[in-house]
DNA sequence: CTTCTATAGTTCTAAAATCGAACTGTCAAA
DNA sequence: TTTGACAGTTCGATTTTAGAACTATAGAAG
């Protein structure tokens, strides 16, 4: 399977993953939340080397999670600030966050606390229904096709999917 | 920088994308939620290659994401399921889904839709605070250092990393 | 008894991605 | 005139991944 495919295939998490299921673009994605928003400032803060960052910058200018603005004439100079399909990014930097906050952190406690302005409190981000408001759980969600789907995979587990014959018989 | 450097970075983001930031890893994961348990059903289900599953298989068990467990003798046979830190997951995959779902879907729509159990709803999962059970936004929430903070990076965004404006910057 | 099939890997080579370091180009300041 | 900051680009060396074949075990088929 190849990167462009993921993009095409008929599984949301596929796409998603296709376009920012990869170490280095998770990274920059973290830093944009950070407010990082320049070349410079992307590199020394992940080591990434220049080369792969200017691609992956590229990559999510064209996928529109981030925009080039410029921020200076003179030398031409562009800054990289999330659009809104990449602020939509931030319950999967929470989750992230969150799931490394329970399951990572060392005797020391967690590196970065989070506190929410409405109410003035540190807290953990919780995943719940749209529909009824309660949090959810693994084994309390269904899932069925959707009107998008077409293909028998990825919509649900196939019990068993077909084995076919790896080597030629002669 | 090395993955295993990435695993001890004061960070939980950049924690867990070491563990799970990469793409087969997370189609992999995609594939336990949906029940796929052993090594052909993964390989067939996702095209991946014997080498690399077997690889990442071995890893999600060492991070203790993944049990291996027995379900023959005879030829020895094992199958892999989500423990409990494994399934702590499911916010990631379903942030993951429901990005996927709001920017990535065709004409056709969502090729999968999910239904919360509890209340009979197809639903969307929303990132509520865990203290006043408000949506969490982005600029509501302010991160600041906790116990386990120790390098300066990653730890609050620098308003500007030692980015000094040479110039009027716009 | 031999062959086929199913399952779960391992091994090997070629191709692709990433690393590391140097290089390019612009403009301001020294 | 030289240096420094910034935003890249280029290129050879290294590491990962792809793709296909090979190994191993055991039941079923013939």
């Amino acid at each position: 399977m190849k990167w462009k495919e993921l993009e095409e295939e008929p599984c949301s998490m596929a796409r998603t993953i296709g376009v920012i299921g990869d170490r280095w673009t998770l990274l920059i994605l973290r830093e944009c939340f950070l407010r990082t928003r320049r070349f410079e400032g992307f590199q020394s803060a992940l080591g990434i080397t220049r080369h792969l960052l200017a691609e992956r910058l590229k990559k999510l200018v064209r996928q529109g999670i981030l925009r080039r603005i410029p921020y200076q004439e003179a030398p031409k100079r562009h800054e990289y600030i999330l659009t809104q399909k990449g602020l939509d990014l931030y319950p999967i930097m929470m989750a992230l966050v969150h799931w490394g906050d329970t399951h990572m952190v060392d005797e020391r406690g967690r590196p970065l606390l989070h506190q929410h302005r409405k109410c003035g409190k540190d807290f953990d981000p919780v995943i719940v229904c749209s529909e009824c408001g309660e949090p959810l759980l693994a084994k309390e969600v269904h899932t069925h096709p959707g009107p998008g789907a077409q293909s028998l995979r990825t919509i649900a587990a196939p019990d068993k999917p077909k084995a076919k014959p790896r080597r030629s018989a002669a």
